[in-house]
RNA sequence: GGGUAGGUGGCAGAGUGGCUAUGCACGGGACUGCAGAUCCCGACUAUUGGGGUUCGAAUCCCCACCUACCCUCCA
């Protein structure tokens, strides 16, 4: 399959090491505050992309960061003067929580960058060896424009970069691009030893000496968000290669687009952050995932109340065709295959999942609007909406009603034989009332959530 | 100032040389006690502007205009 590399701005075949693995390196969130929209947007394409490499026989290992020390989360313990640990603790439980509802479970391994602070330090150490650090006052710096491809990944040239409005208190600083390794530690702030004193590791060289503590000086996929590009990633290879001088330090670079709120761009400022778990309060995860892969990943993806309805009413009625056959046992057939096979063929093309949401929304359908069902058919369309759950994550499928439920429900379908309708409204309102929605059909009816 | 990605019907959003997606919204109908959901039929029928290449362009090339994002912490 192709892939677009940030890096090369072209499409790439993905290439495989031996055994068919893979190694998959993605940014992870700094945890210091409850998880977004924007995070949701990320990290379902990663998760996707993850399930396809994998589908297709790839053995991937996915690796993705936790930053638990940083900037903001200082900032967050002056203002509230909670703790460190109690701060990184509250958020990483309710990031990974987040995950798990919106069926993110791709990810082999969490690294926190506090767990590798003995690494940090010895590429600190190896840098500073090759001349490619030095010391002042209040950290270790990296000297950037010693690194002379540094810029290619973000197309910037370094000259036009410096006309921007860069604020720069550091007087210190060779250089205003040069870049923190090491953060000497100021008042009351969370420290570790090291050779230059106690201090924290700066934002970049945490990534850096995770993936080389775990996947070497050389791996394969790396990606994150667009903004990321710069300076976050440009400062990444100029660590690794200075260092190991094995280039490249990844073979694709994959960098997904940012999620707006109604046309404008989520930011704090402007107060239009959308939780995830505001969201999952008016839809499913299965219509959340659906919103995110209705567009292209290096998109830009609005959310707003109309996309996310329209997402929903797909999500349902991917939902009622599951239910439609969940009678009949999986039936893996020439017909069931190929109408999978079609459905996936676009992520081929460097994961075009607006197309694959295309053909699945084609398939449903066709298939709802078959009347009559045979078994067989029916065990197909499972077979083929299996495939594509394991996939996408798409297929929403309800919990088994309680006893009591059930009760209600013939109840209500008693009450309506005899024409008691306003008694039989009232159960319906009433399961309404608990987001359970009532499904008539002209075979009976069943109920759903 | 530099960089990246784009400009497609009322809206959202695919399609990379010929067969003009799809969804939502809209009109009519079926089903239903009603509502919702589901199904059927229908109408509208677009490719920012201007040049060029071609038998033929939304799709390739050039110019112009416009938009978003990045260059500052950010998924």
């Amino acid at each position: 399959m192709e892939i677009r590399d940030t890096l090369s701005s072209s499409l790439k075949e993905i290439e495989t090491r031996e055994g068919k693995r893979l190694y998959m390196f993605v940014c992870g969130p700094t945890v210091q505050d409850d998880p977004h929209m924007g995070h949701a947007r990320t990290y379902i394409f990663y998760d996707v992309l993850a399930r396809y490499l994998r589908y297709r026989g790839i053995r991937l290992f996915y690796l993705m960061n936790i930053t638990d020390i940083e900037d903001h989360i200082i900032t967050k313990m002056k203002e509230t003067g909670r703790s460190w640990e109690d701060i990184t603790a509250t958020y990483s439980s309710r990031f990974f929580d987040v995950m798990e509802k919106l069926k993110i479970r791709s990810v082999n391994y969490y690294a926190f960058a506090t767990d590798f602070i003995e690494e940090i330090i010895s590429q600190i150490k190896r840098l500073m060896k090759k001349g490619y650090a030095y010391e002042t006052s209040d950290g270790v710096y990296y000297r950037a424009r010693k690194f002379k491809e540094y810029g290619r990944l973000s197309k910037q040239n370094l000259d036009q970069l410096m006309a921007g409005a860069r604020v720069e208190v550091n007087e210190e600083k060779e250089d205003p691009l040069d870049f923190a390794l090491w953060k000497k530690k100021k008042e009351r702030e969370p420290s570790w030893q090291s050779p230059w004193g106690e201090g924290r590791p700066g934002w970049h060289i945490e990534d850096t000496a995770i993936t080389e503590s775990i996947f070497g000086p050389n791996y394969d996929i790396h990606g994150g968000a667009k903004d990321l590009i710069f300076p976050h990633h440009e400062s990444e290879i100029a660590q690794m290669e200075a260092i190991s001088r094995k280039r490249p330090m990844v073979k694709y670079w994959i960098h997904t687009g940012h999620l707006n709120v109604d046309d404008i761009k989520m930011s704090k400022s402007l107060k239009n952050f959308v939780t995830v778990e505001e969201a999952l309060k008016n839809y499913w995860p299965e219509a959340i995932r659906i919103m995110m892969l209705s567009m292209k990943y290096n998109a830009p993806v609005n959310f707003e109340e109309k996309a996310a309805a329209d997402a929903q009413g797909t999500a349902e009625r991917i939902a009622i065709l599951q239910h439609r056959v969940d009678d009949s046992p999986e039936l893996k057939t020439e017909r069931a295959v190929e109408a999978v096979m079609k459905i996936f063929a676009p992520l081929e093309s460097d994961m075009n999942t607006p197309e694959t949401m295309r053909e699945i929304v084609s398939f449903v359908k066709d298939s709802l609007a078959k009347k009559g069902l045979t078994i067989q058919e029916k065990g197909e369309i499972r077979y083929v909406l299996s495939e594509v759950e394991k996939v996408l994550g798409i297929v929403h499928t309800p919990p088994l009603p309680e006893r009591s439920l059930n009760v209600l429900l013939e109840l209500r379908n008693e009450l309506r034989k005899k024409g008691d309708f306003t008694s039989a409204d009232r159960i319906r309102e009433s399961l309404n009332s608990r987001g359970i929605k009532i499904e008539d059909t002209a075979e009976g009816s069943y109920l759903w959530w």
